[in-house]
DNA sequence: ATTTGTTTTAATCAATTGATTAATTCAAAT
DNA sequence: ATTTGAATTAATCAATTGATTAAAACAAAT
């Protein structure tokens, strides 16, 4: 009905909720959170969650567009870069996811979680994420493809650097609890894979020309 | 209390609460799913449910475990012939696992899903899941790892086969709605993958090396 | 036909959960 | 000091949800 018109204090209620539920939402996904598990995080009433979002679902709304905000963040950056060259756009992309998701290590679960389950009226939310097809790295990707000419689709390329950076994120508890892996050697795994991934792929480009 | 000692028709109702059990919670998860999605799916009465399995959770356990089956049946026939070479290991796997996931697209979700949200107590339930460690392929994958002294953890190349596989499994309702991929040219992407992903890791080993 | 045990149903319960309400505290403006 | 509006709390609501119960339908054996 009313508007708030509140002044945004670094760390107003309304932040440390928003806080709490970008905790536990991309944690658990909607389905398990209960708010007041959100309520319980951000140690405020269970009231003023609602007070401040209305309801869950626009509360997650706002979590996961930030989340997807968080995954496209920078990166338009690098690939609208007229200075740098492909080879350089892969590495610095890769470098880049590695060292974000290390820091936002569920971040992959809840996106293709939540792309998942909600398909279509997830995707119309977040439609304005940038079109991808008219960047400098899109142009610079089709030049590659028609100069030598490509014997395999692009997209496949495209689907390894991604599944390569992204999955051992989603696959991490099962490197932890069945392959004996600790959270340090995972770690010092992903830094080894921002100068692999690259090599790969650049090879891949090679085989496939 | 008591043990049912049901009389296991292939199409039983038993059966068919099951399987309508194992297309919801592979679909929506297990917090998504409400028992009376599955009484709904299945045909049959809600107490139903309760009758035969007691528990949401329980059915649950059964049908992970089962899901989890999935991903290892057939498999430990392949990884376990001392007939065939480590390559040949790796195309058999390859195009087995393409296969069985187009045929359960949303498996890898499901159990990635479930790893992340329950790891400990899950870990456990499934620990039987064979051990990967003296196997025929394991044996294989050492002798290789001595032979040519490998600049790389091998993990890294192990991490890149499944994520070059699963990955795209989890990542297609992207693909679809927001690269614009239709079912028919996803099938056929995954069946030129079948060749590729192994090329691909050949050709990381050969490097590595 | 009757009995017996299994399968199925309709109705209901208790707990949980998202949300609201009414009252209270607080802070700033007058 | 009082007023005003925003922030916060405790209590409560209505709907949903997992589960149970008691009765009914069914099938097989006697």
């Amino acid at each position: 009905m009313e508007e708030k018109k509140t002044v945004e204090q670094p760390t107003s209620t309304e932040e440390k909720i928003k806080e709490a539920a970008r905790r536990v939402f991309t944690r658990k996904g909607y389905a398990a959170t209960r708010t007041r598990d959100i309520a319980e995080e951000s140690g405020h009433n269970l009231a003023l969650l609602n007070y401040y979002f209305r309801s869950k679902e626009k509360l997650f709304d706002i979590i996961m567009i930030e989340n997807m905000e968080l995954f496209i963040k920078d990166v338009l950056g690098i690939i609208n870069d007229a200075t740098t060259t492909l080879e350089q756009k892969i590495d610095l992309l890769i470098a880049h996811y590695i060292d974000m998701l290390l820091q936002n290590p569920n971040l992959p679960i809840f996106i293709l979680n939540a792309v998942n389950t909600n398909p279509n009226e997830l995707i119309n939310k977040v439609a304005k994420t940038a079109q991808l097809e008219q960047t400098h790295l899109a142009k610079q990707w089709q030049e590659i493809a028609a100069s030598r000419a490509l014997q395999i689709n692009p997209l496949h390329i495209f689907l390894n650097a991604l599944s390569m950076t992204v999955f051992p994120f989603v696959a991490s508890p099962i490197l932890k609890l069945r392959v004996g892996v600790t959270d340090d050697a995972f770690t010092e795994l992903m830094q080894e894979r921002k100068k692999l991934i690259p090599a790969w792929i650049k090879s891949m480009l090679q085989q496939a020309g």
